[in-house]
DNA sequence: TTGTATGCGTTATCAT
DNA sequence: ATGATAACGCATACAA
């Protein structure tokens, strides 16, 4: 209100608006902006009508010119999923305080619908990608696909030769859960494997580890982990104590189903997510289970959302993955190379595992 | 592996490149690609050798020029939240299904963050955004901020004047939710009212209805409606019955433990979310209470996500709200008017509520 | 219907 | 250290 002058902050101005207005030409102007040095007079005129007129470089523009645009992009199977959106999270975190702009895509869990967005993502404006592929082993797109796009893979493994993954130490973390039910006294656990389309049955699960694509399902690495901790302690493995299935809280309760039809008395129980592990307790329970005492569980999760039970689980730090992957992203950008990182993965013993008190009678439940 | 052209697949191609290729002058090319018509005969030889190159116009360049960008975007206080992340989701579908690139940030919570996000974004290549500011009803930006940007506003009502708010019924919901629970005989109703940061005490509460940015809470706006209903039904109102407290698991604890502690008899909760409420219900389960029988419980959510319990809920189509608030968008860039769009809410019945069965001494619990 | 020429805001080259 | 100018890929006014 103080005084009056004809530049309004709701215009839009370019370079040489800013040179005619300070009198410095707009080649200086360019380099001042991109952090070369400049005369110190000659910065504080700068300064002076920046602060007037709000003037910010116009990113399309720098983006004609070859350079960098400070977009990133960001690919995930479904946003709505808390497992990605807190991971979307920490890329956003990252990207915000490195003073770079976030492009995210939904596949909405689809090969189909992920492919139309890789396509409309690669003819965009983006300095560098982090994709998180739909889980499902079939018809992943070719690397070249991408178009010389920057490229980090984030939660998966094996994707793509030569490009960065970043991705949690499921094997350890399967082997952490097992070994943890084990010393609770409880010899007969349930892995409750989860995939966005199930690639094999329970009874195929151990062979098919070995299979071609399994490197990419973090359910198979955390498989590897679980037998892995069975072998140590010397308990044979039962694939009848396998349930295969998806993601949701039915998948949940159809496992805990197939668990208890095959009368495999089952007192714990390791599964991929809160979700499903809601599913399977709620149908344990409907059988007169008691959690922890008569059915342990242990899952894979972030605990920053707190459910109803505080689930003893494989902490996964979700929003640190983002950031990771950022940071990943941001050398691979710079030219600099970057290697696949597997972040460390913790035991959190919380309300859903206690010592087994054998019942009189196992075989009655 | 037919034919070698000497055109590759890895290349970026420009339209000179394109008018070479073709014989095809750029003019002629810029307006097929704009949707205009050209002569049959030139039309095919365009169409061989787009599929050929891959060719897709640069939208850093048709920015320049003042044309559109195909890019929105998308501002939430926190992409890791469900509610959002599932907005997100509405948004990013329908974005992708209209041709359209999503450009997302997270504010964390704080405005201090949103701040700078929108700064970011202001200065960036939208043709539009989409808007859902932190839940603080002190230091909203100006209108000004946004510079001219399309803009929609979604979840909040009355940020700025003459820009369009998509949001849900709130009040209907509130009034929905106390009417059923009334139904079930139940007269003693908490009500939990969720704020990032509460702007007032519980006592305060009705009088702060009034107030000046109060319109821009959803939880005040619920509360109406529970006062609605409670008038309508001849109860009076109790403030003792209300808990102000913010959005956390532990917030419903503790939301929990003040309606516990000023013996107010509660035997129905009204609580703004899943998180909330499973606290409130742990709380009051550890002193005895059984849900639903001793207190019936209504949330505001979207089930997708199923929990441990089905809660009866205020249900919110989040995915729902999201499309909308991108086709709203895509009415005010295509310069069309929009108004504002109330989305309607219905309650749905699940397993937290029940009639009300008096016990033989209500004091003593 | 099609082509030519100009300008958008920036960076890079070259000269000063 | 600074300024003038060409070039980036596209859209459009204008000419053909």
């Amino acid at each position: 209100m103080d005084n009056d002058n004809q530049i309004s902050i709701e215009t839009v101005y370019s370079l040489k608006d800013i040179a005619q207005l300070s009198g410095v030409s707009v080649a200086t102007l360019s380099r001042y902006f991109n952090g070369q040095k400049v005369r110190r007079s000659t910065e504080e005129k700068i300064k002076e009508i920046v602060d007037k007129t709000g003037y910010t470089p116009s990113i399309a523009a720098r983006f004609m010119r070859g350079r960098s645009t400070g977009v990133i992009g960001l690919i995930v199977p479904d946003i709505s999923h808390p497992f990605f959106s807190m991971i979307a999270e920490g890329v956003m975190n990252e990207a915000r305080d490195n003073g770079r702009l976030v492009l995210c895509g939904s596949s909405s869990g689809s090969r189909e619908v992920e492919k139309r967005v890789i396509r409309q993502f690669s003819q965009s404006i983006l300095d560098g990608l982090i994709y998180i592929p739909v889980g499902e082993a079939e018809d992943i797109p070719a690397i070249e696909t991408f178009r010389n796009l920057p490229l980090v893979v984030a939660v998966r493994l094996n994707i793509f030769k030569n490009v960065p993954h970043v991705y949690h130490d499921g094997e350890k973390g399967g082997y952490l859960a097992t070994k943890y039910l084990i010393q609770l006294g409880r010899t007969r656990i349930g892995f409750v494997a989860s995939f966005w389309s199930p690639p094999c049955t329970n009874e195929e699960l151990l062979e098919y580890t070995n299979a071609h694509l399994a490197g990419t399902f973090s359910s198979i690495h955390r498989f590897k982990g679980y037998l892995k901790a069975l072998e140590e302690a010397g308990i044979p493995y039962d694939p009848k104590l396998v349930a295969v299935t998806t993601y949701s809280h039915q998948a949940g309760v159809d496992a805990a189903t197939a668990l208890i039809g095959r009368f495999t008395n089952c007192n714990g129980i390791i599964a991929m997510t809160q979700i499903v592990a809601n599913g399977c307790v709620s149908r344990f329970k409907s059988q007169g289970y008691k959690v922890p005492e008569d059915l342990s569980v242990i899952i894979f999760d972030s605990n920053k959302q707190k459910a109803d039970y505080a689930y003893t689980n494989v902490e996964l730090s979700l929003v640190e993955m983002g950031q990771i992957a950022v940071r990943t992203l941001d050398n691979l950008i710079k030219g600099k190379k970057a290697n696949d990182i597997c972040i460390d993965v913790t035991l959190q013993v919380r309300e859903t595992t206690s010592f087994l008190h054998p019942r009189e009678n196992d075989e009655t439940i």
